[in-house]
DNA sequence: AAAGTGACGGTCT
DNA sequence: AAGACCGCCACTT
């Protein structure tokens, strides 16, 4: 386990629930600026029973970064959180935003 | 080894 | 507001 996915893993673990955050904002707090794709690219490894709050990330355009299947899973997720996706995968309500 | 490919982002039109 | 462009970086072909 490399120590950019440690502390991944530590901040996304603390996301407060009903908040979201984007792909680069994770990559800098982690100390990494510049690697938002690594971030996505860790999220995409992480197990399907995972803890953690993987579907409150979305890219700096407020968008759902996923396809298919995935997208409607984060959509479902986000929405029992009270957060809201319209047609083209964007958040409607950016007050979520840490 | 070169080229393609993403759970991405900032800028400029 | 939305799309085109280009920079970015690890991985795969």
């Amino acid at each position: 386990m490399t120590e950019f996915e440690s502390s991944l893993y530590n901040i996304l673990a603390r996301l407060p629930q009903g908040k979201l955050t984007t792909y680069g904002q994770l990559a800098k707090q982690c100390g990494y600026p510049s690697h938002a794709r690594l971030v996505g690219r860790t999220l995409s490894k992480l197990p399907k029973d995972t803890k953690l709050p993987w579907f409150r990330v979305v890219n700096s355009q407020g968008k759902i970064s996923l396809a298919g299947d995935a997208f409607i899973r984060q959509k479902e997720q986000l929405s029992a959180e009270g957060i809201d996706i319209n047609e083209s995968g964007k958040v409607v309500n950016f007050r979520h935003y840490l």
